[in-house]
DNA sequence: GTGGAATACGAAAACAGTTTTCAAAATCGG
DNA sequence: CCGATTTTGAAAACTGTTTTCGTATTCCAC
């Protein structure tokens, strides 16, 4: 079986480096340094991927099963407003948060079979977006483009499918 | 004051021939005419733009106030499945449908300020995006673009807004 | 036309994800 | 440490949508 992907391993630096950002943030925000936000960050921080509520409640949980869903909640919004993360919707019902680490900004492919994210970025593609708002008069703040379709490697993407449902299982 | 934007007439025949499809699609179905399917969809594909579930109802409730939200909903989605209508969502919490006759398929821009949405196609950023799906080994099914911004004529921005809390008012 | 099985309706309840409330607990500058 | 201010967690509320369930309608066979 060949490896599907490396697993990206996750910079502790740059992890240490977004947590004093928040840090930060809350400071200049006059607001208070906590215990569970410590740990809501630090846990967020630490995972990889487009990550939902829930995950993120399951993860957190482990560290401190007291904390609870409006926390985490709450201090989402926060690591949002700072701009350490950023909110998706793939259409499935739930935001996903990720901290944009990787590039400054990119966009997504999401396969419907197995649900795996690719992020992409094109600058030829950005560009003929603004000259299009340029033709119609209209100025960009964002934009989201999401390709909805499938891995053409089959067994990939099969595989990927087949772990999901395991994880699921328990 | 400028004409702001000519409105589109609707044209009737059009939509008779939409009506005539649905009612080929229900019968295809083996599903039942109603009254209310009748009037919604009557309504629906007499109004313009990207409707939410609630102003059609509101729309439908003229016809018929005894219509309810169930129905419009369940007509919604056949008409979904029929493949006359197609389901937006532009991040404001609400699905919107629209029917899809002007062009087969077309990417939005939506002003922050008034909420006036604009549709546009490129065919040259429809390849591009099938070219990166290609170097990503992924078959696009369907995908979405939307770039949210403002409107660079203020002018005309400011009169759709006033416009609009006038009509959310009266 | 009627009978009756199948389908659809509408009001209300349920649902899912998220936000808010509120009383108790934690933070932190003085 | 004090005490004003903020935060927390459980539960309630909220929002848009879906489902339920008893009644009403459709429509095919006769
Ligand atoms: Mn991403
Ligand atoms: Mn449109
Ligand atoms: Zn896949
Ligand atoms: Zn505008």
């Amino acid at each position: 079986m060949a490896p599907v992907k490396p697993k990206k391993q996750i910079d502790e630096n740059l992890v240490k480096e977004k947590e004093t950002a928040f840090a930060e943030f809350i400071q200049r925000k006059g607001l208070k340094t906590t215990r569970q936000r410590n740990t809501i960050i630090a846990t967020f921080f630490r995972l990889q991927g487009h990550i939902s509520v829930e995950e993120l409640l399951n993860e957190v949980k482990k560290a401190n099963p007291r904390i609870g869903y409006a926390t985490v909640y709450r201090t989402l919004h926060l690591l949002v407003e700072s701009g350490l993360v950023e909110e998706r919707r793939f259409g499935d019902g739930l935001a996903r948060y990720e901290g944009h680490s990787d590039v400054e900004h990119h966009d997504h492919m999401i396969c419907l079979d197995c649900g795996e994210i690719f992020e992409f970025y094109n600058p030829r593609l950005e560009a003929l977006q603004e000259k299009l708002a340029e033709e119609n008069d209209f100025q960009i703040y964002r934009h989201r483009l999401e390709l909805y379709g499938a891995c053409k490697d089959k067994e990939a993407c099969s595989h990927r499918k087949r772990k999901k449902v395991e994880q699921a299982a328990g």
